[in-house]
DNA sequence: GTCTATAATCCGATAGAC
DNA sequence: GTCTATCGGATTATAGAC
């Protein structure tokens, strides 16, 4: 039944992992699966729909990847674990981590399915919980869970684009250290102690 | 002599921020600048080199946008005026921030060219100028400037691709607080010090 | 459910006249 | 320096036989 709508979804993920959005298309697809082009629309009503089910895809392996994190016996384990996993989730499958931030029209939609969004907040649920427990524990500052893993997620995808899209200068050997050491920075905070003191006089005054 | 260039290239500008990298084509081109298609090639020899001058373009005018920031009258005030430019800059030409950080086979093209590295390293220094005149006033934290540098732009640059990949559930209006409370976080730090001490002492022991 | 054949477009780039 | 005409290729998607 579907059995042949999942082994072209297999096929359309390994098709894009090799070849990029660009060279996606309905007729490469048919050739890895081993038939024609046409027989492909018994299955899917549309390039477009593959593209959901690769995106779909995308996300529930990097959810996989990140779940494995709560193995991990303390709060501190558990997000440390989290944060290495997504670092080596998008190095190792850099072409499927992109995909995750790929914009709707860039594969010729309006806006993102409602599938897609779902999952989206369950990984968003995953990084609250994980911020959380980490403040119950000591570990973190008091704050709003939902905000402090914003900041802690931008860093750490900001810092990965920049990697993936090479405008770091370094190898893939160091990137994880490099990583390691700005999340710590993150971690301890920039500013000096004096400065904060200014800003936060500055704010209170608003 | 390169006027009509000059026109090309301006209207390739505004090809690019209507129909993106997926909607440009030589002939539409053409028709902006009022054309046939075969009399761009007078000008320019490939579809790729009118694209490397597109995002040369963009460089610049973010370039610009930035240096309005030496007008500040104190380290802080300049970096801070840099930080808000930055934002500014993302959230009012989205296509052409994006641009900036397009990898190179999205436009059929294997590295990026020499020029527009250079372009590249001229903002790096700029940053790396901004924190170190931060340091040396005493409002940041001793460290090397160029790794401070990367860690702040990580996390504005992964704000900000959130923001406008629509993961972020807030408006526009919003996002400049969003963004600004999240620099202060990072300012600041995340971790409290009973973790931060734990973490350092598990370094010294390495 | 898969095939052949094909419609209908779009693309980058070139040849040669003017 | 621009034009017309065209090459050679790609694409999504459909029609109809089997």
């Amino acid at each position: 039944m579907s059995d042949q709508r999942d082994k072209i979804l297999a096929c359309a993920c390994d098709l894009y992992l090799e070849s990029g959005f660009e060279g996606f298309s309905m007729r490469k697809l048919a050739g890895c699966v081993g038939v024609t082009a046409p027989a492909l629309y018994r299955h899917y009503a549309s390039k477009e729909r593959v593209l959901v089910d690769v995106i779909g895809e995308a996300y529930q392996r990097m959810a996989a990847h990140l779940y494995r994190a709560l193995e991990g016996r303390t709060p501190v384990e558990r997000i440390r674990m989290a944060g290495m996993g997504y670092l080596t989730f998008a190095v190792e499958h850099p072409r499927l981590y992109e995909v995750l931030f790929a914009s709707p029209d860039l594969m010729g939609m309006q806006e993102a399915p409602q599938e897609l969004e779902s999952q989206w907040c369950a990984l968003g649920q995953f990084w609250k919980d994980r911020v959380r427990e980490c403040i119950d524990s000591g570990a973190l500052r008091d704050g709003e869970p939902e905000a402090i893993a914003m900041t802690m997620w931008a860093h750490a995808h900001g810092l990965i684009s920049l990697y993936l899209s090479g405008m770091l200068r370094v190898s893939r050997e160091e990137f994880a250290g490099v990583y390691r050491t700005s999340v710590r920075r993150m971690l301890a905070g920039i500013a000096t102690p004096a400065y904060l003191a200014e800003i936060e006089t500055e704010a209170s005054h608003r």
